[in-house]
DNA sequence: ATATTCTTGACAACTTCTTGACATGGTCCC
DNA sequence: GGGACCATGTCAAGAAGTTGTCAAGAATAT
């Protein structure tokens, strides 16, 4: 068996502190604690911990910055604590290399689970990412990637680029609903009240890739949601 | 790995408590006691026990408020123990967080119960949460969160935006009882008297997933407090 | 300049949400 | 047990909100 692994726990109000302490010491990880980021800082050094816990809303120091300054010479994992709210804190953490974020209120056994997780992922070196397969199909519906063609029925159908774009994203999530904001930041980047715009695409392309644009079996609309392609035909 | 499950039990009134505890101590738990709530708070973030039994009628803090500090950073499932006609104390300490209650006087198997449901609540749905689950099943429905569909019996249901967010808020706190207040929070956000709104899309939602609506199965009514979600279906 | 593509506007078609009236069912008290 | 009372469930209709379509104007590329 290992030696027991070393959490850093960065985090200024002592309950939760002796409540995350108590609940790894009996889980078989040592603990250091800190109770301001000069110290967690300092403790990083001079310990080395294999996984640091670190608490947004220290009173001495950002905790953004204290990631940016671990970050700025090591990879080891950091868990963001962050309360409810504070989306925007955690966000940036994550921006600036944070491994992973747990939202107080938390339980035990989701703690442990994210614990275990970042630990595995520093310990595997980031794996390959699997390539993405180069063809879609679904009914009489083509599209090669490589060959940014579509096909309808065998035949070549020409799509305009953001028709493509949209076509593309929708057939690499497909079976899955993505919603309208999610499409518009993805193809048009940052977001602006695209929805309208939106719509007109969706609706060319269905026209040009449906057999019956108004009652559409690839690319399927989901109320107050958003779209889904459709992954295999089979319903009558 | 079945280490004994410990069951803080934070009550005044020695008679309970130990009556409690001698159930529990002889179903295999390990009891710790607190007789106020002051001391009830340092043994939770000493010892870290896996679940919480709480008397509402304390004679140093407010049972609510004791909930509340220990929902600011923790999910460690909290039964409501409470007195016959103090409906409103028991509400309250729903729509802040606590997973279930049990009113005096209360029996051996009724006590067993309602722990067992909390526990397997909380190691459930945390760990499905960190893991990325993205699968909620009991008995014969299914809802996948990344597809964002709902299946009855292997069949697709369709189901209405807020139908949707409604039965994901229930699923993803199946087991637990959330009071109307809670509810209407979360689904319309500010509280506006949504009570009957509510009563209607419940009632679509059991029309579209219950295999008889009258007898629902996996959307209990509590009468006079909210809904729950079944986790499994086993008992008769 | 011309052709293509993208955006915008107006309106029609449709789905979902809310509301009110009424039915049902459980609880408490006499 | 009967009846009043309250909480919950059901149904239907109108209001509100979403999406689809067509067409014309703006932007872009060639």
């Amino acid at each position: 068996m290992d030696i027991k692994p070393m959490v850093l726990i960065i985090e200024d109000e002592d309950a939760i502190c002796n409540f995350i302490s108590a609940i790894l010491t009996s889980n078989d990880y040592q603990v250091v604690k800190a109770k301001t980021g000069k110290e967690g800082l300092s403790l990083f050094t001079s310990r080395v911990p294999d996984i640091i816990l670190l608490d947004l809303g220290l009173p001495d120091i950002d905790g953004v910055e204290i990631l940016k300054t671990i970050r700025q010479w090591s990879k080891t994992p950091v868990i963001v604590v962050s309360a409810r709210g504070h989306e925007r804190e955690k966000v940036a953490a994550l921006d600036f290399g944070a491994d992973d974020y747990i939202v107080k209120p938390f339980g035990t056994s989701e703690l442990l689970a994210r614990i275990r997780t970042a630990m595995r992922h520093s310990t595997q070196s980031a794996a390959a990412e699997a390539l993405g397969d180069e063809r879609f199909t679904t009914g009489k519906l083509e599209i090669d990637y490589n060959k940014r063609v579509v096909y309808k029925d065998g035949e070549k159908v020409h799509l305009t680029p953001i028709e493509y774009k949209l076509l593309v994203l929708l057939s690499r999530n497909a079976g899955k609903v993505l919603t309208h904001d999610f499409i518009i930041r993805e193809i048009w980047g940052v977001y602006t009240d695209e929805s309208h715009t939106l719509r007109v695409n969706m609706a060319n392309i269905r026209r040009k890739i449906e057999e019956n644009p108004g009652a559409p079996q690839y690319i399927l609309t989901e109320m107050g949601v958003g779209y889904r392609m459709v992954e295999e035909l089979d319903e009558g």
